[in-house]
DNA sequence: TGTACACATC
DNA sequence: CCGGTAATGTGTACAC
C-alpha cells in the first residue's frame, strides 16, 4: 500500500516557531522554527514509514482568494523576521533528505495538498495530512486523516471521519459549512456576525449547508439570528466559498515524483551540524553511526600495565569513571590520562595500588584537567587518594560560558565543538537496570575518548572564558569552590537517627488516625493522597465548589483548600494530613534512607554546574529544602547535630543580601541611606510605598511591603504578586509602580538592565557571570515579559551566589591558615552551618560572619548574623 | 518508566 | 501561535 505524507509547511513552521523559545545557533542565527519543524519530520519518518511524501508553501501574497474577497487574511500580522529567514533553511533541510517541496502562485498550501490527496485517493493510497489548520478537516474521507498539531508540534491529534464526528457532530464535508457560518478570524473570513461555533453547528446539525440553512430561514426560532442569517446571506456563501480547499490546482508533479527513501545522510549530517542540531544527529541511521565510528577508531590507547613517567607527565587531562549520579562511597571503574605521550587507560587496580600514580595525584605541580573536579576528588578520596594540581574542569568551563545548553556531559560538550570523538555514556554503559560495565577494551576506548577530548578542548574553552572575561569567575571563584564543595560533601553532616524514628512514629501514629478521621467526614474510604480521589470527593460528593482547575481535573493544591476551609470540617483535617505526610515521606522516610550506615552521616551533592543564576543545588538527599517555616517541620533540624562530642553547630546567614546587592547596583541613595543605617527594610519599604512614619507601619502594610520585595528577590511577575497576596493583578501591578517610584534609580536600574541584555544577549554579575536571554526578542508576550523580569532579577540573585560562593572559599582559608577543626558542612544560598568544638567556639563565632561580611566590598554594608546550638534546630 | 501534582526551601 | 508565570528537588499516584 502507497502511504503519502503530505505537510503544510508554512503552518508547521509557524507552530514550531512559536511552541520553542527563540533558540540560535553558534553563529547566531534563529533555529527554533527549523529545530521544531525537524524533530516533526523525524517523527513522522520514524512512526509512519511513509512511501511518498511532499511539503506544500504558501508562494506569496495573493491568491485567487484575494480576487474573491480582498480583504482575505486582512487581520494576518506579518510574518516575524526571525521566522521567515529561518524558512530557507527548511527547504535546504528538505532538499538535503529528498523530500519534494511545492508552492504555486495563487494557490495555498493547502490547495495544493487538498489537489494531491484527492488524486492519491483516487489511485487507492492511504493519505495522512499534517497541519495546524482546522480548515484541513474538510480533506478527511475514509483514505485520508488529517493530523493537526496540538501543545507543542510533536503531539498531534489525529483525524478521520468519527473524531470528526465526535468532535463536532457533523461530518467532514460540513466543516466548510462551519467556517461559511462562524467564520475565521485568523484567515478574516466574516461568516456570519454573531454566530459561533456552538450556534453554527447546531444549525449545521439540524439543516445540513449554509446554503440549506439560509434557505430554511423561516424555520429558525429567534429572531435577531434570522435578521442576521438574511442580512448576511451573501457574506455567508462567499465565507464557505473562502473556506472551500480547490482541488484542482496544476501541479505539475506526478504522484509517483513524490517518493521518499534513499538520501544523502552527509548532506543531513553536515546540514545538522551547521545549525547545532547535536542531539539530533544520533537520530540519524546507521550510516551516520558508522563515520562516527571510522572518526573514532582512529584513536589508539594504551592499556597500562605498569605505570611509568610516560604517563604521569604534565599537563594530564584525567578521567576517573564512576557510573551514575551518586559518586560517594562509589566504585571506580577505571581510569585515563591523556598527555603529550598518549592516551592511557588505567585499570583501578592498578592505579588505586601504584605509589608512582598516588603520589602524582598529590602532587599539586603536576597539573591536572579534569571534567567535574568535585566529582573525582570525592570518588578518589574515598579511596583515600588525595587529588591536588586540578588546573581545569571542562565541566564548570562549559557551564560558565553558557549555564543554559541542555547537556554539559562531556559527549555533548565534545560534539557541540565539532569534536565528535566521546560515545554517549548512555550508549556505553546503558541505562537504569540494564546499566553495566562493558568489557575492557570498550570501557579503555570510551574513557580514552573522554581524556582527550578534554585535554584537547581545553585550550579552547579557556581561551572563550578569556574572552568573555570570566577567567576570575572560573579560576578564583568556581575552581577553588569545587575543592570547597567536595571536602563539604564528603565530610557530611551527622544526623541523629533515633531521633528521626522518635518522629516517625509519631507522625505514623497522627496520620492514622487523621485518615480515619477524613475518611469518616469524606464517608468513604479513599486514598489521601491522590489528588485525583480526592477531588472527586471534595468537589463531586461532598459537593463543594471547585476554585482552580488544573489539565487533568480539579486542584487540591493548598492555596485552594485554605479557600475552602470553614466551607467543610474536613478541610482543615486534609491540610494537616499533607502537612505532616510531607515531613513523613520526604523528611524522615527520605533522610533516614540516606543515612550512612556505618558513620550516622548524610552526604548530600551540590550541582554547580546547574542552576541558570549561579545558585548551587543540593541532591541525595536536598538539604537546601529543609522545614524551618513551621514549627513543626522546624523540628525536623532537631535530627542535625554534631559528629563529636561536645561539639555544636554553628549558622550564619547573609541579612537580606539580594536587597544589599540590588542597593549596590542601583546606586539607590534610599536603599543605600537605609543599609547603611541597618534598618529594617521591609518596614522601611512600607514606609516608602505608603508614605508613613515609622510608628505609622501596620503589619499589614509591612506584609505587603515584604512580599513585594520577595518580588524584587526572585523576579515574580504582577500575577505572582497578586498570588502571594491574594488581590487582584491589577492591586499588584500597582503596588510594584509604587514601589519603583520610591526607589527611582531602582525603577532606572530594572529599565536599563533590560535594554542592554536586549543589546548583548544576556546578562551578568559582579563577577562576570552570565545568562543569556534570546527571548528577550520574543514577540511571545509571555515569553519576553519573563525574559524581562529574568534579566533584572539573574544579576541580583547571581551576585548574591558569587558573593557566598566567595565566602565559602575564604572561610576554607580561613579555617586552614588558624589551623581550625571546625568544619564547613552546608551552604543553604544565604546560610553556611558549620560544626565547632568547645574550644573553638569564641572564635568562630568572630571569623565567620567577618569573612562573610568581607567577602566582597559593596556600597552598603554586608551583614551576617550568627548562631549556635546542640542541634540544627537550636542554632537559629 | 514517565508524567502530573503537590510542597519544602531560598 | 493566544499563551502562563522564580528555581530546584523529591515524594506519591497513576497510566503505560
Amino acid at each position: 500500500m502507497k502511504k503519502l505524507i503530505l505537510i503544510d509547511g508554512n503552518s508547521i513552521a509557524y507552530r514550531a516557531f512559536f511552541a520553542l523559545p527563540l533558540l540560535t545557533n553558534e553563529k547566531g542565527i534563529y533555529t527554533n522554527a527549523v529545530y521544531g519543524f525537524t524533530t516533526m519530520l523525524l517523527k513522522i519518518l520514524e512512526d509512519d514509514q511513509p512511501t511518498h511524501i511532499l511539503v506544500a508553501f504558501d508562494a506569496g501574497k495573493s491568491t485567487f482568494r484575494h480576487k474573491t474577497y480582498s480583504e482575505y487574511k486582512g487581520t494576518r500580522q506579518k510574518t516575524p523576521p526571525e521566522l521567515s529567514e529561518q524558512l530557507p533553511f527548511i527547504r535546504e533541510l528538505l532538499d538535503a533528505y529528498g523530500i519534494k517541496r511545492y508552492e504555486a502562485i495563487d494557490y495555498e498550501a493547502d490547495d495544493i495538498i487538498g489537489t494531491l490527496a484527492n488524486r492519491a485517493e483516487k489511485d487507492g493510497w492511504n493519505v495522512k495530512v499534517i497541519s495546524g489548520d482546522k480548515d484541513l478537516l474538510q480533506l478527511v474521507t475514509k483514505q485520508v486523516e488529517v493530523y493537526l498539531t496540538k501543545k507543542g508540534i510533536t503531539n498531534m491529534d489525529r483525524y478521520d471521519l468519527a473524531a470528526i464526528d465526535e468532535k463536532y457532530g457533523i461530518t467532514a464535508n460540513q466543516i466548510i459549512d462551519l467556517k461559511g457560518l462562524m467564520g475565521d478570524s485568523s484567515d478574516n473570513i466574516p461568516g456570519v456576525p454573531g454566530i459561533g461555533e456552538k450556534t453554527a453547528l447546531k444549525l449545521l446539525k439540524e439543516f445540513g449547508s449554509v446554503e440549506t440553512v439560509l434557505e430554511s430561514v423561516d424555520q429558525i426560532s429567534g429572531k435577531k439570528m434570522k435578521e442576521r442569517l438574511v442580512e448576511h446571506h451573501d457574506q455567508a456563501l462567499l465565507s464557505k466559498k473562502l473556506a472551500t480547499i480547490y482541488t484542482e490546482v496544476p501541479v505539475d508533479l506526478g504522484l509517483e515524483e513524490l517518493s521518499f527513501g534513499e538520501y544523502d545522510v552527509q548532506k543531513v549530517t553536515s546540514f545538522f551540524k551547521d545549525l547545532d542540531f547535536s542531539s539530533l544527529l544520533s537520530r540519524l541511521p546507521d550510516e551516520h553511526g558508522e563515520t562516527k565510528s571510522e572518526e573514532l577508531s582512529e584513536l589508539s590507547i594504551d592499556i597500562v600495565e605498569t605505570i611509568t613517567d610516560e604517563h604521569l607527565a604534565s599537563p594530564a587531562a584525567l578521567v576517573a569513571e564512576v557510573l551514575g549520579d551518586h559518586y560517594h562511597h562509589a566504585p571506580i571503574e577505571g581510569f585515563a590520562l591523556t598527555n603529550d605521550n598518549g592516551t592511557f587507560f588505567i585499570p583501578t587496580e592498578i592505579a588505586v595500588t601504584s605509589d608512582k600514580f598516588v603520589t602524582w595525584a598529590k602532587d599539586a605541580s603536576k597539573k591536572k584537567w579534569v571534567f567535574d573536579a568535585k566529582r573525582t576528588v570525592v570518588a578518589l578520596g574515598w579511596q583515600d587518594i588525595l587529588l591536588e594540581g586540578i588546573e581545569f574542569d571542562l565541566l564548570i568551563a562549559s557551564y560558565l560560558l553558557d549555564p543554559s545548553v541542555s547537556s554539559h556531559a562531556i559527549s555533548d560538550i565534545a560534539s557541540r565543538k565539532g569534536l565528535s570523538i566521546v560515545e554517549d555514556d548512555e550508549k556505553v554503559y546503558g541505562k537504569g537496570a540494564k546499566q553495566q560495565i562493558p568489557e575492557q577494551e570498550i570501557l579503555s576506548q570510551h574513557l580514552g575518548r573522554k581524556a582527550s577530548a578534554v585535554y584537547s578542548l581545553k585550550a579552547d574553552l579557556e581561551e572563550q572564558l578569556d574572552k568573555n572575561d570570566q577567567s576570575s569567575l572560573f579560576f578564583d571563584l568556581e575552581m577553588p569552590l569545587s575543592v570547597v564543595l567536595g571536602r563539604m560533601e564528603t565530610t557530611g553532616i551527622k544526623v541523629d537517627k533515633s531521633q528521626l524514628e522518635k518522629m516517625g512514629e509519631d507522625l505514623s501514629n497522627r496520620l492514622e488516625t487523621l485518615e480515619q478521621k477524613i475518611h469518616e467526614l469524606a464517608g468513604s474510604s479513599f486514598n489521601v493522597n491522590s489528588p485525583k480521589q480526592l477531588g472527586e470527593i471534595l468537589f463531586e460528593k461532598l459537593g463543594l465548589p471547585p476554585v482552580k482547575k488544573t489539565k487533568t481535573g480539579y486542584s487540591t493544591s493548598a492555596d485552594v483548600l485554605e479557600k475552602l476551609a470553614g466551607k467543610h470540617e474536613i478541610i482543615e483535617h486534609i491540610l494537616l494530613y499533607r502537612q505532616l505526610g510531607k515531613l513523613h515521606s520526604t523528611y524522615i522516610e527520605g533522610l533516614l534512607k540516606v543515612i550512612e550506615k556505618d558513620t550516622g552521616r548524610i552526604h548530600t551533592r551540590y550541582n554547580q554546574a546547574l542552576t541558570q543564576t549561579g545558585r548551587l543545588s543540593s541532591t541525595d538527599p536536598n538539604l537546601q529544602n529543609i522545614p524551618i517555616r513551621l514549627e513543626e517541620g522546624r523540628t525536623i533540624r532537631k535530627a542535625f547535630v554534631p559528629s563529636e562530642e561536645g561539639w555544636s553547630i554553628l549558622a550564619a546567614d547573609y541579612s537580606q543580601i539580594e536587597l544589599r546587592v540590588l542597593a549596590d547596583i542601583s546606586v539607590d541613595d534610599g536603599l543605600i541611606e537605609a543599609f547603611r543605617n541597618d534598618m529594617d527594610i521591609h518596614t522601611k519599604t512600607a514606609m516608602d510605598v505608603f508614605h508613613v512614619e515609622e510608628s505609622e507601619v501596620t503589619s499589614n502594610m509591612r506584609r505587603s511591603s515584604k512580599a513585594v520585595n520577595f518580588g524584587i528577590v526572585y523576579g515574580i511577575s504582577d500575577y505572582g504578586l497578586s498570588q502571594s497576596l491574594d488581590i487582584s493583578r491589577k492591586e499588584a501591578a500597582e503596588f510594584i509602580e509604587r514601589y519603583l517610584e520610591s526607589y527611582p534609580k531602582v525603577k532606572a536600574y530594572m529599565h536599563d538592565v533590560v535594554e542592554q541584555a536586549r543589546e548583548d544577549g544576556y546578562v551578568s554579575t559582579l563577577m562576570q557571570r552570565r545568562r543569556y536571554l534570546p527571548e528577550l526578542v520574543s514577540r511571545n508576550f509571555n515569553l519576553r515579559s519573563f525574559a524581562e523580569r529574568t534579566a533584572m532579577n539573574t544579576p541580583i540573585q547571581g551576585t548574591a551566589a558569587d558573593i557566598i560562593k566567595k565566602a565559602m572559599i575564604d572561610m576554607a582559608n580561613r579555617l586552614e591558615q588558624e589551623n581550625l577543626k571546625s568544619r564547613m558542612l552546608l551552604q543553604v544560598h544565604d546560610e553556611l552551618i558549620f560544626e565547632v568544638p568547645e574550644d573553638e567556639l569564641e572564635i568562630m563565632q568572630k571569623i565567620v560572619p567577618e569573612v562573610m561580611e568581607a567577602a566582597l566590598e559593596l556600597q552598603v554594608p554586608l551583614k551576617a548574623d550568627v548562631s549556635v546550638g546542640a542541634t540544627w534546630y537550636e542554632a537559629k
